[in-house]
DNA sequence: CTAACAAATTGACCTAAATCAATAGTTTTC
DNA sequence: GAAAACTATTGATTTAGGTCAATTTGTTAG
């Protein structure tokens, strides 16, 4: 599917607006105190921060902001499952990450400038996320500079991550790029095998990695005929990474 | 070109051995103070940093550090003009960056850990480098808090880039991942049209976009053909981007 | 449970881009 | 200033992967 209907006409559900105001109600945020943005944080700090906040149910596809929208909240994953996407001029849709429960996402709108998504981002089934005001975590960090070297860590690591997605994407064939992603989503990199779950469905990978899901396929169904995975729906069982670097070359 | 030959062969020259030793001298340091992670330092914050670092001139192809190397430096470019590259197993040469004077690079390793360079950086011609010791980076952002946020700024700004980066490499064709690689190397995006100059030689802009040398040259061939862009050596002028736009669909 | 829809696979075909090869420019170097 | 060594261009050929189409499998809704 190479030209999806625009997102801006699938579904007509209002974009960013909050139906569940938090009243000081922690349940099912423990996960926040797990993220490096907020670890450091004091029970006093992360309460206020969490009082500002909205938590938002989002529904399979629906959409959560727009490409090119100011950017007021950033967010936390508590359940489910999002992507973010961009569509070009003649309506592709582009898949670029996909976000788990326990992640941030837009969180470098806390200082950007100007302030307007990259991308869309969109529930890929039903999830929960947390709806942070940029501008109470500004403030949280101008009052407590102690916070920051945290954030630096996160802000770097965060460069990192997408040099190193940046670098997958010059692999110049489809067949390294798809096997370097899959060894990157091995937990313990190459060193040993085991199973790894994708984070998008089949044709969203394809997107993710520059290629049709066509080739997709076929490139999935010839490392299975090779004995070099074995796949179960959306797992996928690696034995020997160490054999697919070695003839992704 | 496909397989350059090993970076790590071309050269004899021994890697990260400065050659001028800072006495306080801050002559030609200026540029300095126009980088948002220099520019709200005190005079004395920066010309301590600045005693604590060393001037480097690293010669044509001249090799300044390895990938995976332990990282205790990042470094701001005086003159001349670096690249940024990673090697694989089959010892392609992939470049991911080009860095001007008056950049900062691998400046995310004062809050990586480990603290590894994630790439190969090599001078593309004469260059003169600024040597940062992380330490002292990291010392005087502890000291002074209140030098964070621009931190913060700089390296939100950086995900933002390498995610526009990304993005651009998820175009599936050869000739449109060009074209929006000229677009954004013009001064104000598609606003208006001007002349470019090419950050890279243009084998090394081929790596980059993840296609051959013979592909860029013959692209860029029927582009001008077509009158969208006029060739001048690495120069090209660009008058109307928004009808290059238009036919990268 | 079945209809309707969406996602994934497979085949046939074709085109964009890689590869191989030769030539022509450009810089360095001596 | 000529030789050597890169760098870029152009042509011929091959191939990876895109496109189009049909089928199968899986998922959601009634």
């Amino acid at each position: 599917m190479v030209a999806m209907q625009s997102t801006e006409t699938r579904y007509t559900k209002p974009v960013l607006v909050a139906t569940n105001k938090l009243m000081g109600d922690e349940s099912g945020l423990e996960p926040l105190r797990n993220h490096a943005l907020f670890n450091t944080l004091s029970d006093s700090d992360l309460q206020n921060l969490i009082l500002q906040s909205r938590r938002l149910r989002l529904g399979h596809h629906q959409l959560l902001y727009r490409q090119d929208m100011p950017a007021h909240h950033f967010f936390f994953v508590m359940s489910g499952r999002l992507r973010l996407y961009r569509l070009d001029s003649s309506g592709i849709d582009r898949t670029l990450d996909s976000i788990a429960p326990g992640d941030c996402f837009a969180e470098v709108m806390i200082y950007a400038d100007p302030a307007r998504y990259a991308c869309y981002a969109e529930a890929l089934k039903s999830s929960e996320v947390l709806m942070i005001p940029v501008k109470a975590y500004q403030d949280m960090l101008n009052k407590n500079p102690e916070y920051a070297p945290a954030a630096l860590r996160h802000y770097a690591q965060r460069a990192v991550s997408r040099f190193h997605d940046l670098e997958i994407m010059t692999v110049q064939n489809a067949r390294d790029r798809l096997i370097r992603y899959l060894i990157d989503l091995l937990p313990n990199g190459a060193a040993e095998g085991g199973e790894v779950e994708l984070p998008l469905p089949k044709c969203l990978v394809a997107s993710r990695l520059a290629m049709q899901p066509e080739t997709f396929s076929r490139i999935l169904a010839d490392l299975k005929a090779n004995g070099l995975v074995r796949v179960n729906r959306s797992k996928l069982f690696i034995s020997d990474p160490k054999r697919l670097i070695e003839i992704s070359q």
